[in-house]
DNA sequence: GAGTTTGAAACT
DNA sequence: CAGTTTCAAACTC
């Protein structure tokens, strides 16, 4: 019963005693976050979670080097409190601010807004909550603009039977951060080339795996960059290099791909050609024959050479 | 799949 | 503004 979930009213009075102003967040988490010094949980268990994010979401069609997919990469909007998730303690218990799932947003306290509280005992001192007694209130669906498709939320009301609900937070997001949900890397606009809004700060990448923003976007690094040893500034011969490797694979794979359709056609025009000539009376069996397999070998030794060569040509 | 590396964002 | 902490994605094996 101690997991259960309560009410709003629950949340003591230091919180709405300070403040009654609207003005901001920013005071709200200011009182939240000396309580949660006060009450002194273990680091591990300070979630943090995170909020709207403007996400990189910008996919070039044609460049789809590797997967293609992309990191959702969160590149947090300043200005947008991260304080779901607050432990607040009355009477001996740690309650826990829960919001309404999938939208990365802020619990309003002051106004009264009713969201729910997963109230665990505690005694004195220390508190240690289980995983699974914080919910997860970030969202990347919801980061993305998106509705929720695969994740694993519960209760999520980010979804079209929650239209209402959900623009609602969206607006509020946006009040909050106007660059919320923008995706804040590239813009191709005509004339000037498109850009890491803020710059990268990588220090042990070089900027050329994933890890850097920059190179996640393709586009070198610039003076925004704050990156050390960096490898992927506009002249640089490394980037210039891998870029070719890239570009080199890009082709190699579908060059594969081709062959394979390729094969795979030929494999059905035989297996055409295997029931054309069995008129019903026997077995298919007898037709793989010494013919049969010669001809199939000579497919995948062309394959194959095909594929070496193309190994070679990359390796150049 | 487990374990490590990495850097953005948050926080101080 | 710089140093620290946090944490999930990228990466490695
Ligand atoms: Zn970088
Ligand atoms: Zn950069
Ligand atoms: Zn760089």
């Amino acid at each position: 019963m101690t997991d259960d979930v309560t009410e709003t009213q629950a949340i003591t009075s230091p919180v709405m005693a300070t403040q009654e102003d609207d003005s901001g967040i920013s005071e709200k988490s200011k009182i939240l976050s000396n309580v949660k010094t006060e009450i002194n949980i273990t680091a591990a268990n300070a979630s943090k979670t995170k909020v709207p994010a403007a996400v990189s979401t910008e996919r070039e069609p044609g460049n789809s080097l590797s997967t293609g997919q992309h990191r959702p990469r969160l590149l947090m909007p300043a200005g947008v409190p991260t304080q779901l998730g607050q432990i607040i303690t009355k009477d001996g218990v740690v309650q826990f601010v829960v919001q309404q799932q999938c939208f990365n947003q802020l619990p309003s306290i002051s106004s009264g807004k009713s969201f729910s509280l997963t109230a665990i005992p505690v005694s004195a001192g220390t508190v240690t909550l289980s995983s699974e007694a914080i919910p997860n209130n970030y969202c990347e669906c919801f980061a993305n603009g998106e509705f929720c498709k695969n994740c694993n939320c519960t209760n999520c009301h980010n979804n079209i039977e929650h239209e209402n609900e959900r623009s609602r937070a969206i607006k509020a997001c946006l009040e909050r951060n106007p660059h919320a949900f923008r995706p804040k890397i590239g813009k191709a606009k005509e004339g000037n080339e498109r850009r890491h809004s803020k710059g990268c700060n990588c220090k042990r990448s070089g900027c050329l795996k994933n890890y850097c923003e920059c190179y996640e976007a393709k586009i070198p690094c610039t003076v925004l960059c704050k990156c050390t040893n960096c490898k992927n500034r506009e002249d640089c011969l490394e980037r210039k290099n891998l870029m070719q490797l890239a570009d080199a694979a890009d082709i190699r794979v579908k060059q594969q791909t081709a062959a394979k359709s390729k094969l795979s056609t030929q494999i059905d025009d035989l297996s055409a050609s295997i029931s054309a000539k069995n008129d019903g009376s026997r077995l298919p069996l007898n037709f793989i024959s010494a013919e049969v397999i010669k001809a199939t070998c000579n497919c995948l030794l062309k394959q194959a050479q095909e594929s070496e060569k193309v190994i070679h040509a990359v390796n150049i």
